[in-house]
This record gives structure tokens, C-alpha cells and sequence, in this order.
DNA sequence: CGATAGGTTGAGTCGCATCAACCGGGGTGG
DNA sequence: CCACCCCGGTTGATGCGACTCAACCTATCG
């Protein structure tokens, strides 16, 4: 299997073939849930961590009356714990997407490698530190973008990390995300999303039909979202 | 010196004493600079990250065209490298907001003591957690909170903090913000955020003079922000 | 074939940005 | 020492972006 998490650990920098090893073996408890699937990450006997391997999952979080906000995306090859290895905290939730197929690794396991190899422990630590900047961008997104410029940079980020994976076409990739969850993840509602992806297909930047996204005019949507893709860190092959 | 670096990281767990000591013998390069200053994350000779020791700075970005978000508060305690240990990403830059004293650290020697303390690299991990929780946090204030519920909810989490660190009275602390300020870091404008903060006052919420948060009504301001601050994971004393 | 989830479009409203003016205080230079 | 200035705060008037409500359309599925 050309493992995703490999692929991402490996996009800031190769491993040894041994950590290769220890992942592959690790990655072998797998689970398939369906859509709308709540995944836990409280487990019976041990401590784990879910790694995505395919289909997408979304961390969210619902405020008492309801509203509900999308904290994050998560693609093949991300891990699926919203607090890596700490007691857990409240509220926040992480639910499928699509169909998804997860590997449930131990959390001891993985510490334990994490301490054997060096290496291992910084692309670790490199993925939590591309988490943060992903939030961050969120943060500028949310905070000082309009819901435009905000949707044009959440295209960007996503058909980039995915093709850090290995799961984007050059002027395409999936999307399965409802006009709905867009919206919950942008902070704004499902008719201004609408209006937002129609004004887009006119303007020839990019199209979202059913579950994909085509890009049209990558250089045109860039400079909408004002999109620079080096907080994610990708240290392979082109823009 | 009372640490607030030490205690912090401690405000998950206690450390070793002689991981305390490595700490404290870390800590010894003081550097101190003044309001508006940059603080470089780039050394001379090493790689260093730096710990703010006393006074506020704000990570932040500014966007091509001179909008500005402040993407999070750095409080005293906490590290300042916006990518801890990887190489530099682009635009993001760190800021004081009040005079500040900073220790630097040489990259190169905290690593090599988490992989020899395995309680210390638990407690650098546990503070990169919190930095991801309150980043998500900040996603959903700006997001699906009002601009009074939003700023509700950063007066709580400031005070919050700041007592982590031991830095808060029972119902006051130091706000060192500009109205300003909070408007980048919140997403809105200065006049509006003004507006919100006369609001607090009237309702006996909170009152922010000068460079002092006052809380009047805990309750009904953690209520009105549905602050919960389980996601900041203060495993000591009382809420 | 009805039901339901997702998408699309229009009309009306509101939160908040923007523009503009004014105030108060602490620092500075003449 | 005083006048000035500039920064931060305060308040009012106006406009726009985006939300809400509501209707309708389309595709998929049991």
C-alpha cells in the first residue's frame, strides 16, 4: 500500500529504511467507518491515534446553542487525535466525511519509535508544526479574508496538501465536501457559498461540481486568496 | 527567578529536578527589548527559540495588501518561534507588544534534553498541544462567535492564561493591549471593538483600563463567550 | 415513486466596517 | 514652562457584505 502517512511524513524529509519499517508494521490495525461516522480516539484497551488513510474527516467543534464551527480538515495521511497522546480534552469532534479507512496505532508505540529515531520524531514533529500553520492561515482567513478570498484559499490549501500526498491532478483533485460544510468551515452560511463558488465559475478560476474541485486559472485564484503554499512546508517538486 | 517557562511547562505536570535544572541553566541568555520591536528567530551561530520571560508579543501577518491579523498572543512563558525548529516559512513575524525579556535557547540543546527527559518532551509537546487548542479556539470565535461573544471569550482566555503562569488576580490582570491590537487579533475594527468593550463595562461584565483587564462578573462573561477552558489543559488549582 | 439531501436563486435585514470628527493625556522641543 | 503633537480612545452617521428566510429545483436512493 503506498501509504499516505508515509508520503506525508516523507514530504519535509526522507526516512531511514527502518522508520519506513516500523510505521509500515504500526499501520496495520485497520479500521473502515462510514460517513458522518464519529471517530474516537478513546479506545478500549490502549491509548491510539487514528491516521487516515483514505476519505476525508473533519474536527469540529458545536457551541451550546448549536452553531456549529469546522476547526479542521483532515486528509489522507493526517493524524485524527485532536490532542496527540494528552488526556482528552471536551467538546471538540472528529467525524467522517466520507468513507474513511483509519490505522490505529498505539500511542506508546509511536512514542516509543519517536525516542529510537531521530528522525522519525522530527517528521513527527514537523507534521504537528504544519497543523499550527494550517490553523494560523485559518486564522488569517477568518479574521482579515472575505468570504471570497477565504474560499479561494481554502481550494488552494487543500488541492496542495493533497497533492502532497500524491492524491492531486495537475488542475484537479476531490472535494467531497458539501456547499454546507464549506460553510461551516469558513465561518459564513450555505447560500453565501453558493453565491461565492458560482462567482468563481464566471470568473473561470475554479469549479466545483459534485465531489471534485477542477482549477481553471491557478495563478488568478492564488492571487485572489493571496496564497502563498510555503506554511505548508512542501519541500518536493513544483507549485 | 520564578520562571513563568518552567512554570508553565510544570502547569501539566511536575518535572524532574533535574530536568528543572537543565531548564534553569538553559534559561540564562537574556536578551530584553522594547515595544514594537521584532524578535528574530533567526541566530547568529544557532538556531535558537526564544522564551518570553516578561511582557506580552503577538505573532502576526500581514497580508499584500496592509490588512494585519494578529494570529495569536504570546504571554510570558510561552516560546516565540512561530515554527520551532524548522526552517523559517515566509511573512509571519513575531512582534512585542510591551517591553519584553526573552531567554534564548539553542535549538540543538532542548533536543537533545527531551531525548534524554522523557518528562520534559511530554511537557514541550503538552505546550504545543495547548498553542493547537488555542489556535482552534481562535477558528471558532472568529468564526461562529459574535464580535462581543469573541471578544468575551479572549478576555477569558487571556485571564486564563495568565493565572496558568501565576500572573492573575482573583478578578484582574494585565491586558497590555491596544484597542488596536484587538481588533487585529480578533478580527474586527478598532471603533467596533470599542463599542464591545462600553458594552462589557455597562452590562458589569469586565472593564478594560488602560493596560488592565478588570472582570466584574465572571460567570456571566464566561456565559456570554461560552468559555470553556478545558482546552487549555490547567491541571491545577480552581476555574 | 415519494422522500430526502444538496444545490440555486431572490428579497429583506442586520452586524459590523468605514469615514469622520473630537477628546484627553503624556511626551517633546522651543 | 507651555504649546504642540500624536497616539489612543470615544462617538455619530452611513454603507456594504453577508446572514436569514423562503421558495424551488435536481439528483439520488430505498
Amino acid at each position: 500500500m503506498p501509504d499516505p502517512f508515509l508520503r506525508k511524513l516523507e514530504a519535509y524529509a526522507p526516512l531511514r529504511i527502518e522508520s519506513r519499517r516500523e510505521i509500515e508494521k504500526l499501520t496495520s490495525r485497520i479500521e473502515h467507518l462510514g460517513t458522518h461516522a464519529d471517530i474516537s480516539y478513546e479506545d478500549e484497551e490502549f491509548r491510539t491515534v487514528a491516521v487516515l488513510l483514505s476519505g476525508w474527516a473533519s474536527l469540529y467543534k458545536l457551541l451550546p446553542d448549536g452553531r456549529r464551527q469546522i476547526t479542521a480538515l483532515l486528509l489522507p495521511g493526517d493524524l485524527c487525535d485532536p490532542n496527540v497522546l494528552l488526556p482528552a480534552a471536551t467538546n471538540p469532534c472528529v467525524s467522517a466525511l466520507t468513507p474513511v479507512t483509519l490505522a490505529k496505532l498505539s500511542v506508546a508505540a509511536i512514542r516509543a519509535m519517536a525516542a529510537s529515531s531521530p528522525d522519525l520524531a522530527e517528521a513527527l514533529h514537523w507534521q504537528a508544526m504544519v497543523a499550527l500553520n494550517i490553523q494560523r492561515e485559518w486564522t488569517v482567513s477568518l479574521g482579515r479574508r472575505s468570504a471570497a478570498e477565504r474560499i479561494a484559499h481554502l481550494l488552494c490549501e487543500v488541492w496542495t496538501r493533497l497533492d502532497m500526498v500524491g492524491l492531486a491532478n495537475v488542475s484537479d483533485c476531490g472535494l467531497p465536501l458539501t456547499q454546507g460544510d464549506l460553510a461551516d468551515a469558513m465561518g459564513s452560511s450555505t447560500v453565501h457559498v453558493n453565491r461565492v463558488l458560482r462567482d468563481l465559475r464566471v470568473d473561470g478560476l475554479a469549479e466545483v461540481h459534485g465531489r471534485r474541485l477542477v482549477i481553471l486559472d491557478r495563478q488568478r485564484l492564488a492571487n485572489l486568496a493571496m496564497f502563498d503554499p510555503a506554511y505548508l512546508h512542501r519541500h518536493k517538486d513544483n507549485p
